[in-house]
DNA sequence: GAGCACTGC
């Protein structure tokens, strides 16, 4: 946005009128815009209307290296509207040296390399692998604060916990040094910065340190590429970051630790050179960074859910996936699973065509789930309160727990709470914001996230504007919560669970083990449900179910009939099952065979990720912290 | 009785 309101100056127009933008929410465009800029995901669902892109002549695709899933999609997409438009152009830019391979993507295009405007740093590497990145990363830190020139200093760690342990750790060695010291010290600003810290906080880093201070801003990956922050002549970096990766085999996602690749070491250390020459300090070997690492990271399409990519490039009516022309192309498993668990959504058919329910699900930007669910809403007659549930799992959490309120916070959740679902949990925590007219200062006595629940009421209002165009009427079961949990079980079925022991459930398809997490609404309920669905499967010190929904047994039976049948003689039900079986076609045979391979693979693939875990990871106390404050840490580098 | 890299539609 800020580009083009920078160029609609340069052309003397304002702003939506020749240049004009368009993001998520917001369509700054007229009849005489000539210059559009835009996400990447906005142009993807315009390729869902007009997949030749005819309103267009030329496309910029700007930051390409960065490699988003939506970015991979639109190259397969484009190379196939620049091979049918003699009058199109595209430009792609790429800020690392591995321009060839888009060159030779696109079929051996020329390539034009224009020069950097950033000011050279100095790589210093470690001469041993590190053993304890945070104290290490302290050290440096204090040793540049003491004995190098101006300018501030930026170290990159992985998660939230390592920046508060750093920051602790800094301000005590500070204070060691201030009263040790008979000279005054300079002042060091010591500033954290992640995306979940509130807004305020996070502005802190943009402002000038005092007069003869200098700032140290300890961050995650956002200061990668999401936000940039000028006069940093010092970069620390850890050389690990988070990533969430997807593992289709146990239906689980993890947030896990890596070591970054060589192109985000680089980029890393370019933080240090936007103001002047400056120094990176990696806190592992050069011959890690030359032989250990990966050259860039796996991208996005390699380690996600393909579900919405499965959905889109099905109703671009793509006949075969496998075959897409993808730059990268995601593991076929990955695929085959996607396809899988949209069949069992009932989205696609028996020969892997868009259903007249996945057609739907595609107008949606959504996970495909959430628009089944969605869907069902209508369907049940509580499309109201399904579609607030909907927009609530769109958004990050919205219960905010600061460390030092951790009680406060709880009781304040737990007031909440709707007994047997997180799901009506989070349409009441939602509902209770809208009586009290969506006010902030009301989200901050209850310990909420005011940015999350805008967002959620931002999504609602435009999957409602979607909802109408599509001439699906808003219905409302008035609170009779067991028909919302009925939709919710419909949406979910493939993520059932049994009860097996006190808190203990296993995957009602797969037998995976996955248990209530402690701030489930149903944890404390005094009792534990039979049956329950739930959104996902997070794989952290156990596997936990998140977002969590008593069910009745007897919903799976009737709404996923290719999973789970009653044991009771319900006739009219095992007639239904019968039926089934005598219309079983190859793809469900198929599917049926594809199933039980998976909850084989899942076994095997749950003993192998503890086994690795165990070896990678390694709670460690942290020296001068709070009793029981730990981190986890990496033992060393390698993959 | 636990743990939250980061975009994006």
């Amino acid at each position: 946005m800020s580009v083009a309101k920078r160029v609609s100056e340069e052309m003397e127009t304002d702003l939506g009128d020749k240049v004009g933008y368009a993001i998520r929410f917001e369509d700054v465009t007229g009849p005489n815009t000539i210059i559009k800029y835009m996400t990447d995901g906005v142009l993807l669902r315009e390729t869902l209307k007009d997949a030749d892109l005819d309103k267009y002549r030329v496309i910029v695709m700007d930051e390409a290296h960065e490699r988003s899933l939506n970015t991979d999609v639109l190259f397969g997409i484009l190379k196939k509207v620049v091979a049918r438009r003699r009058d199109f152009k595209l430009i792609i830019t790429s800020a690392t040296l591995n321009a060839d391979k888009f060159s030779k993507f696109f079929g051996g295009v020329p390539i034009f390399h224009i020069p950097g405007r950033t000011f050279p740093v100095n790589i210093m590497f470690s001469k041993t692998p590190c053993e304890d990145y945070v104290e290490a990363a302290v050290k440096q830190a204090m040793t540049i604060h003491i004995t190098s020139g101006p300018g501030d200093i930026l170290i990159f760690m992985t998660g939230q916990e390592e920046i508060e342990a750093t920051c602790y750790a800094l301000a005590e060695r500070m204070e060691q040094l201030i009263s040790s010291s008979t000279k005054t010290v300079p002042k060091l600003e010591i500033l954290p910065i992640y995306s979940q810290l509130p807004a305020d906080l996070q502005a802190k880093i943009f402002q000038k340190a005092e007069e003869g201070a200098r700032k140290c801003i300890v961050a995650t990956n956002i200061a990668e590429t999401s936000l940039t922050v000028d006069g940093i002549f010092y970069v620390i970096d850890t050389g690990y970051g988070k990533m969430k990766v997807d593992n289709p085999r146990m239906g689980m996602d993890a947030l896990q630790v890596f070591p970054v690749s060589r192109a985000t070491a680089d980029q890393r250390a370019g933080r240090a050179g936007r103001t002047g020459p400056g120094t990176c300090y990696r806190l592992f070997t050069e011959s890690a960074y030359q032989n250990e690492i990966l050259p860039n990271p796996v991208p996005e399409i390699q380690r996600t859910n393909l579900g919405n990519v499965v959905l889109l490039l099905k109703s671009l009516r793509v006949e075969n996936l496998l075959d897409f022309d993808f730059m990268d192309p995601p593991p076929q498993e990955n695929i085959l699973n996607s396809m899988y668990q949209l069949w069992v959504l009932g989205a696609l058919n028996n020969v892997g065509g868009l259903t007249e329910i996945g057609w739907k699900m595609v107008e949606f930007p959504l996970d495909p789930t959430l628009a089944k669910m969605l869907l069902m809403g209508e369907q049940l007659g509580c499309l109201d309160e399904v579609l607030t549930i909907v927009s609530m799992l769109s958004v990050p959490s919205v219960f905010f727990r600061p460390k030092d309120r951790a009680e406060e916070s709880d009781a304040a959740r737990e007031k909440f709470f709707v007994p047997e679902s997180d799901h009506l949990t989070l349409l009441n925590v939602y509902l209770q914001w809208k009586s009290n007219q969506y006010r902030g200062d009301w989200c901050n006595d209850h310990f909420l996230h005011v940015k999350g629940l805008r967002k959620a009421r931002e999504v609602r209002s435009q999957l409602l504007d979607i909802l109408k165009t599509l001439k699906i009427p808003l219905t409302s079961c008035h609170m009779e919560w067991d028909v919302v949990r009925k939709a919710i079980c419909s949406a979910y079925f493939h993520n059932s669970a049994r009860l097996k022991g006190v808190g203990e459930y296993v995957n009602c398809r797969n037998g995976m083990p996955c248990h209530l997490h402690p701030s489930s609404a149903l944890y404390g309920l005094g009792y534990t449900p039979d049956y329950v669905v739930y959104h996902e499967l997070v794989l952290t010190t156990k596997e936990y179910m998140q977002c969590v929904t008593a069910v009745d047994p007897q919903w799976l039976a009737e709404m996923g009939p290719m999973f789970f049948s009653v044991k009771e003689t319900d006739t009219s039900l095992l007639d239904h099952k019968k039926r089934q079986k005598e219309e079983k076609t190859a793809m469900e045979e198929e599917m049926e065979k594809l199933r039980q391979e998976q909850a084989e693979a899942a076994r095997i693939e749950k003993e192998k990720e503890w086994e690795k875990r165990a070896k990678q990871q390694q709670q460690v106390a942290m020296p001068g912290l709070k009793k029981g404050a730990t981190y986890l840490r990496p033992r060393k580098m390698g993959l």
